[in-house]
DNA sequence: TGCATCACACTTTTT
DNA sequence: GTGTGATGCA
């Protein structure tokens, strides 16, 4: 949409320079739109240098899309702008700033895995959940900005004071290895701009106008530091809506809307209310389902998309007969309007709910996607990989270290690593540096003593060149030089292996090509490795059926959506029944319904199965709020036929199809 | 003590 | 379908 045909609320968002601005922007308003005209207004009539506008967002791929934008907007003049996430910007503060925080440039960041292991080593004897439960506390606590002491005495019961505990721990371990995690990132920042106000000026002096995407989604710790970079002249943009706020559950707090409204007396408010996605009864019925929660800012959602079709809600016998239902409604559907897979959407709540559906859709041929899943990061090849390159950049990563000295097995083993433990916990030392330790030959048997050296000779040549030489050839020496491929093919199968080594050529094609683009070392690259994505690599889209929990679909939009499940227990979720939960449960509804174009369905199941058991289901409460403007199908008054009737129909219906291909 | 086997339960997820 | 925790066997 080109400048000129903004309409006055957008226009005036762009516009407004005079203090701080929060612009509410309802679903399908032009949220991103209003960021990347407000950067190119900024660059040109605003008169303010690209280097000093910062957008900040939360995924690689919302940065990397407004970053195309915002670039294709202001042509030449988007040299400097910084667009990233709240983590990037994080970690780019740290790098530079380490001395003042205790950490060496060339600090580790361990993602949730790493950490995991941590935790499960200090709570050895504790069950998954308890694990767990530790480590989200203690998450929350960091976002929050409550620190180890604050946390020990705030603890409201045994297990928080133990979490504290653990707290402490993990954070000298962390400081140990040199290290640090997501969450510091953000909190590390913070707590040194609060402690240097000369540092935090600094970089507030490069930044005369912040922007914030998604800012329901900040945790108190992300809105100290927009604070702390915005300072006193408060000059920034940030951009949200309330009512889709659905990521309290991981610090998200929704009161920093609140927040900005007394700590900024001048805030100005902009509602873009025009949706341009969806038909009016789709707006009505999300209108008056979030009609519901307790509102801050008022708002309202509008469209002059017409009516549109009738919103279908479909009471099914039990959740094969949903996806049945769902999977020839879908077929008919795009039969009838002749329009492609990829225009539909079935939204569910939890990943579980998938599995049914993806049966059902494999056995109608129809072709989707599935979204989450493993995260190519998480991979264990691409951890093996990233655990040499965390070591190349930090020889204190006692976790990189471990990985990479026992993968491929080189014939250290735990007991010399135990061994070699000891050594270093006696000197103070990592466990790299103490393999240098004077008196360590007699602390380990001969033959582990010399792999151990020669491990760390390589690993300090590999160093050297990884400063000098192309990212893609030291990569593949040093993928030579450990045997990796061969490893893979000898301790798994060939198939397994065959798409392990894929992954890792994929990996380092990538690596070498971003070195290549950015002028980067293996060691700079190294460093930035644990907060990237492989975006640039991911594949057009394919005509499919997309498959989503209704978290992952936020930010998205289909033509058609099934949204599924709609039952008590499942949505509202049983474990989110307290009026803070409710609340959180009703956006997500909220967000669901607001993805749908053009026509939207709801289901539920009178029965679910789940395992072996059959359980009785009601209607979620939010159908009930979504007014009287619905088309019931299937309620169980006037739904007498069997599963056989429903099967000769589907058979009939597909002989149709058949026929007419 | 350590490993195999079986039942069973199962929010949401990015950095 | 997956991962885990409990049980039971070597």
């Amino acid at each position: 949409m080109a400048a000129d045909s903004l309409n006055p609320p957008q226009r005036e968002a762009i516009r407004y320079l005079d203090g701080p601005l929060l612009v509410l922007a309802g679903a399908g308003s032009g949220k991103t739109r209003v960021i990347t005209q407000k950067i190119a207004w900024l660059t040109g009539e605003g008169g303010i240098a690209p280097d000093k506008i910062t957008a900040i967002t939360f995924t690689n791929k919302a940065a990397k899309e407004m970053k195309e934008r915002a670039v294709r907007l202001v042509g030449g003049r988007g040299e400097g702008l910084t667009i990233s996430t709240f983590h990037s910007l994080g970690a780019r503060i740290l790098r530079q700033e380490a001395r003042h925080v205790g950490l060496k440039p060339g600090f580790s960041i361990l993602d949730a895995s790493d950490t995991g292991q941590l935790f499960q080593e200090m709570l050895k004897n504790a069950d998954k959940a308890r694990i767990r439960g530790v480590q989200n506390r203690i998450s929350l606590w960091k976002n929050a900005v409550v620190g180890p002491e604050q946390a020990a005495a705030i603890a409201t019961d045994d297990l928080e004071a133990g979490a504290a505990k653990v707290y402490a721990e993990y954070e000298r371990t962390l400081r140990a290895y040199q290290a640090v995690d997501f969450d510091d990132l953000i909190r590390l920042p913070v707590e040194l701009f609060e402690a240097h106000d000369d540092v935090g000026g600094r970089w507030r002096s490069r930044i005369w106008h912040l922007l914030v995407d998604e800012y329901q989604d900040t945790n108190r710790c992300q809105y100290r530091l927009m604070k702390l970079l915005t300072g006193a002249r408060a000059s920034f943009t940030a951009v949200g809506d309330d009512d889709q706020s659905i990521y309290g559950w991981r610090g998200a707090d929704i009161g920093n809307l609140r927040l900005l409204r007394d700590e900024y007396p001048n805030l100005k408010v902009i509602a873009l209310e025009q949706n341009y996605r969806s038909t009016t009864r789709i707006l009505a019925a999300a209108n008056s389902v979030i009609r519901h929660n307790p509102k801050l800012f008022e708002k309202r959602l509008w469209s002059d998309k017409g009516h549109g079709d009738a919103i279908q809600v479909i009471a099914c016998r039990d959740n094969v007969h949903e996806a049945e239902w769902v999977a020839a409604r879908l077929q008919a559907h795009r039969f009838e309007h002749r329009g492609k897979w990829l225009d539909y959407a079935v939204l569910y709540r939890g990943n579980h709910q998938a599995r049914v559906f993806e049966q059902q859709l494999r056995a109608q041929k129809i072709p989707y996607v599935l979204s989450g899943g493993q995260s190519f990061f998480e991979r264990s090849e691409i951890k093996d990989l990233t655990s040499y390159l965390r070591l190349l950049a930090n020889q204190d990563d006692d976790p990189a270290f471990i990985r990479a000295v026992t993968t491929p097995r080189r014939g250290i083993g735990g007991s010399t690593l135990e061994a070699l433990g000891k050594a270093a916990g006696s000197r103070h030392q990592s466990l790299f540096a103490a393999i240098f330790a004077p008196g360590l030959e007699a602390e380990l048997a001969a033959k582990p003593f010399v792999a151990v050296r020669e491990f760390a000779q390589f690993i300090t040549r590999i160093e050297y060149r990884a400063q000098r030489e192309p990212a893609g050839q030291v990569l593949d020496d040093l993928l030579r030089a450990i045997g990796y491929e061969t490893w893979l093919f000898e301790t798994l199968d060939p198939k397994e292996a065959e798409t392990k080594w894929n992954n890792v050529r994929d990996f380092v094609g990538w690596l070498r090509q971003k070195g290549e683009a950015e002028g980067k070392s293996l060691l700079e690259l190294a460093q930035t490795v644990a907060l990237l994505s492989m975006l640039d690599k991911q594949e057009g889209e394919q005509d499919a059926v997309q498959l989503a929990t209704l978290h992952a679909a936020k930010g998205l939009e289909f033509r058609h959506v099934f949204l599924v499940g709609a039952e008590e227990g499942i949505l509202p979720h049983r474990e989110s029944l307290h009026v803070a939960g409710i609340e959180e449960e009703r956006r997500l509804m909220y967000v669901g319904i607001t993805r749908a174009q053009l026509s939207l369905a709801v289901t539920w199941c009178e029965k679910r199965k789940q395992g072996k058991e059959i359980s009785e289901r009601q209607a979620s409460r939010f159908i009930g709020e979504m007014g009287d403007d619905l088309k019931h199908v299937g309620r169980k008054s006037d739904a007498p036929e069997d599963r056989n009737a429903g099967r000769a129909k589907f058979a009939q219906f597909k002989a149709m199809l058949a026929r007419q291909k």
